[in-house]
DNA sequence: TGTACATCAGTGAACGCGCGTTCACTGATGTAC
DNA sequence: TGTACATCAGTGAACGCGCGTTCACTGATGTAC
């Protein structure tokens, strides 16, 4: 018996039960025939909606960063300046150890992502750290400052994740803070 | 025809193999029976050296580690408190933009190196940032700069890595030194 | 110095696996008349 | 309102793939007598 999806339908369910995967295991782990099967349909009806899985995968990995983009927005409601940035490394480095697979998903495929919008997540970051360190001297030491910010918040997100470094929340809040 | 190795012979030859490959292509693009048969020597003889592929990469992970070690010692030589730290996270970033796919296996597979001495690359970084933040107060503000100079040199190392950054030697100067 | 033998690092064939993808197809939907 | 038809999202079977791993084996090495 063939299901039938209403226009965009089987492609948002797939992209629901990708994301679903995604927080139980790696990419790695993640086959397009096991999206199809939680979804209940055959692997080839995937073949309607993305011309192979690495489109599939780029898919996940914008939605990824759309949610990224959300949580920072959230997260940055009503703070100006230092506290601003704080706010959003923080969020950046929670939804990071909250969603590890896919937080590496969208920065190994981000690449790749080139259409408008789907670096909001990325540029907000940017621009928060821009705001945390416009009390430097000239407008190049404030790019300095930002790029040295978004470092230390990514590279703090991916030692956590790795078991480098405890995720600890305290831990988090000290290092933005201060 | 059976080729003989003397003890540790055919172990040596694997991981050098298994790095250069690593030069070449990602993690999940590095096969058992690709690493055998570029050694020139059937799959299953890597099971007389290596318990099974997973400890195999673990000794790639391992042998990697003490590279960046020696990379990070070589780059500090005669160099003290900030400008060793400074020295020692350029080594480390530049290591990583080098060798990206061992850089990436040592982080994700460094849980599981437990061993004494196998975290020697990772406690020279920490110990150098400790260094370059001893001005500050008290033992455990330097502590927490220790942590943030790491984590700033791990983040700039994985955004240049991923295409988030340009890979470019005069900016990893600037947000480390200054 | 020569022989017997244990050790163990190699061998090729075979296993089952799940994968991504292609194929020719079917049948429900929604529109045109 | 009913009928004819084009569209196209589904289907299951099949493909070739390289993988990690197991098996029973072979034959070179080096030691004990």
């Amino acid at each position: 018996m063939e299901k039938r999806y209403h226009h965009g339908d089987l492609r948002a369910a797939l992209i629901e039960v990708g994301l679903r995967l995604l927080a139980e295991r790696d990419v790695e782990g993640v086959s397009l025939r096991e999206m199809a099967r939680e979804v209940g349909v055959s692997a080839t009806s995937v073949y309607r909606h993305f011309p192979d899985k690495a489109a599939l995968m780029r898919a996940l990995a914008r939605e990824g960063l759309d949610r990224l983009a959300v949580a920072q927005q959230e997260a940055v409601s009503g703070k100006e300046g230092a506290a601003s940035f704080a706010a959003t490394g923080r969020a950046y480095v929670r939804f990071a150890l909250a969603n590890p697979a896919i937080f590496r998903l969208i920065f190994t495929s981000s690449a790749q992502l080139q259409a408008t919008g789907e670096i909001e997540a990325l540029r907000m970051l940017r621009a928060n750290a821009a705001a945390a360190s416009s009390g430097d001297a000239g407008p190049e030491q404030a790019e300095n400052g930002a790029l040295r910010a978004w470092s230390l918040v990514h590279g703090l997100a991916m030692l956590m994740l790795d078991g480098q470094l405890p995720a600890d929340d305290r831990l988090i809040d000290k290092l933005i803070q201060g």
